[in-house]
DNA sequence: GGCGAATACTTAACTTCTTCAAGTATTGAT
DNA sequence: ATCAATACTTGAAGAAGTTAAGTATTCGCC
């Protein structure tokens, strides 16, 4: 913590403190210590060190809030530009980079084709993102020092590991380590929906939630949990995996070997599939299919319908098991999300049982930067919980 | 701690140096420092008021295990009959009792009928039963100091609270303060799939286990989870909901307004209901349709077939989502285990997603005692952790 | 304009818990 | 008998937090 360890780890109640201000914004120290339940000298002496090192700074006393007589208070904030952080998501066919700032705000991004899913080649082209990403960066360079990569599969977050990769067919490939030697940066790896599931539960509607769900839909449906305020890892690399409940037993079949699993009927190519069949052409795109469901075209908006209301289903079937405060909605597949919102809510507030359809559902599309943020916020855990 | 406080509690190692001992069994301290990560020097402070007070004892030392020299260790036990804890499951029409040891080993049981779902009538029987127990107790009755409540519902655990059950009809009774005044015992109150689970993740298969699951099977099917290590509770009174899960669109039609819901095809009641149309007999028990089953009548045979197929739709879900690492399927449902084991195992494993088939599957039958059991485990929780 | 009540923050002494380093204890192997 | 290995204990030192008694700043009121 002392000098600039390249971390802000410490005594168990400055990473408090810290983490608070960051992920709740502006706030007193005496607010601190009731939201934390520590003394309000505790806060005091937490938090200094983090000032000295740049990472907090106080702000001009705020308008009055309370009964009027006191102090004000000069609530402590993050320095969002102390330290910068790189955040790469890896594709089947790209690399989409940006960096962030300890906010989680972009200030800059970067893509890259991907042609060839070797190990080398895959290292070779981050290590030109990263470059493009530096050069694309208007602030002081000197401060970035950490990147965070993500990518779908099964990943260990505490080695950097990459147990295994479906579409880039790795397996137990050591990309932190071999990240952090071509660049030189501290290398976070993760999955792509648990970083996305961070970047949500520390800078996005995730915030303050003791539990909350992720649900992404496009290509894949995925699923990010966050349980009693921490990420839900799954014991064996499975965590979140909605995409193949069972939620129409007269559903289509799937790759997955079942029938009716939400992918098979939300999933992008699925409905693209299904509007083929609708619609006799058997070129149409998914934007096609969207263009005819928005003009009305009865056959392809019912694809739409369906897959709305299997996805309300997924949904129901988290708010059913695991009782999230909240649920963000999101992915590629809802830049559409016009044809799915009130599908999706009709169908989960009917799934879901009691009490649990009172849950809060955001349902809202998806920039595919936003991966790549996923991935930065969490190497901005990383330089917070080690 | 330091006098007979009543409570285990103390600074965090001694707290944890408690419950691993209690869970993991005997342990060496140096085993028990490496296990909690804290020095052996901090071990054998926190043991020393733990063994003061008569909780914890030093066993003789044991048989070599390493490479052969050095001073044997003196592992650390507990002393099961240091405290005893009594237990109530309240059912609709009956309370059962059970006295625990430490250890949630059952030392004596009792039953009274419920014929009165008011308040009153519930608490007159509560104290009736826990005199029973007394009674029936053989051992040292000023070591039975705390009384475990359990029931179906939405409860809060924290304050005692009964939110609502619905087949007590009760809203909002503040069963645990109650019960304590009637008593004179620390009263704990917690939900019966809940409190099952706790003693499951405490003193049964789930001890060690990062996460799991607890799937009962009955009148209702219910789930317990345990996620990183504690127990889920859900945000909105709501969790482990698995027996409205859709697992058959063509399936019957449920009371929870949807259709094919685990529940509408594995629960005893609908068991008992399509076995009466497979048979024409409209007063055939459960017991007797199992009796037919086991007998090889084929169409009452379907339907157990059905109910297991469903079942394991339903524990794949929970594995597919929070990936246990492993999972308990239990219940009154089990008796008949023999003609569920195998259905549920493959339709598990044909759901569950990848490695998530690979989550070990214990189905066994649950003594209607357990219940009572589990409600004794929480009451010892609470002395640990309060 | 000065005074007191209210609120925010700081400081210093003290408490509690933990580790570190240096013991003691007990065993098997040589 | 001695030595290496392992288990446990002890006391001093350190880290992290609390309590209690300051200081700082504002508002309302006379």
């Amino acid at each position: 913590m002392f000098p600039d360890s390249g971390t802000v780890a410490g005594p168990p109640a400055a990473t408090a403190v810290f983490t608070t201000v960051l992920t709740e914004g502006p706030v007193s120290r005496v607010a601190l210590a009731r939201r934390l339940g520590l003394s309000s000298a505790a806060v005091t002496k937490a938090a200094r060190p983090l000032i000295d090192l740049g990472y907090l700074h106080e702000l001009a006393a705020t308008e009055r809030t309370g009964p009027g007589a006191g102090r004000p208070a000069s609530p402590l904030a993050v320095r969002a530009e102390r330290a910068f952080f790189l955040g790469v998501k890896i594709t089947a066919d790209a690399l989409i980079g940006v960096v962030c700032d300890l906010r989680a705000q972009v200030h800059a991004s970067a893509r890259r084709p991907l042609t060839d899913p070797d190990v080398e080649a895959v290292l070779i082209e981050v290590g030109r993102l990263v470059d493009d990403l530096f050069g694309a960066f208007p602030g002081d360079r000197t401060r970035v020092r950490r990147l965070g990569l993500a990518l779908s599969g099964d990943i260990d977050r505490t080695t950097g590991l990459v147990r295994y990769s479906p579409f880039l067919h790795w397996r137990d490939v050591p990309l932190g380590r071999l990240a952090a030697q071509r660049t030189g940066l501290t290398v976070t790896v993760e999955n792509d929906v648990k970083a996305l599931t961070a970047a949500e539960h520390w800078f996005g509607e995730g915030v303050g939630a003791e539990s909350f769900a992720l649900v992404t839909v496009g290509t894949g449906i995925g699923c990010g949990l966050v349980v009693n305020g921490r990420l839900v890892s799954g014991s064996y690399g499975v965590a979140g995996e909605i995409g193949h409940l069972t939620v129409d037993g007269a559903g289509p079949d799937c790759h997955c070997g079942g029938r009716g699993c939400v992918e098979s009927i939300a999933g992008t190519d699925a409905i693209v599939a299904r509007a083929r069949e609708h619609t006799g052409r058997p070129e149409l795109t998914i934007d096609e299919a969207v263009a005819l469901a928005r003009g009305g075209h009865e056959r392809v908006r019912a694809v739409f319908t369906r897959a709305g209301t299997a996805i309300g289903c997924g949904i129901a079937a988290v708010a059913n098991l695991v009782g999230p405060t909240r649920i963000v909605v999101s992915g590629e597949g809802l830049a559409a999300y016009d044809l799915f919102d009130s599908h999706i809510r009709t169908s989960f507030e009917r799934q879901a049982f009691g009490a649990a359809a009172r849950c809060p559902l955001s349902i809202r599309p998806l920039p595919f930067e936003e991966w790549a943020r996923g991935a930065a916020a969490v190497s901005i855990q990383s330089l917070v919980v080690p």
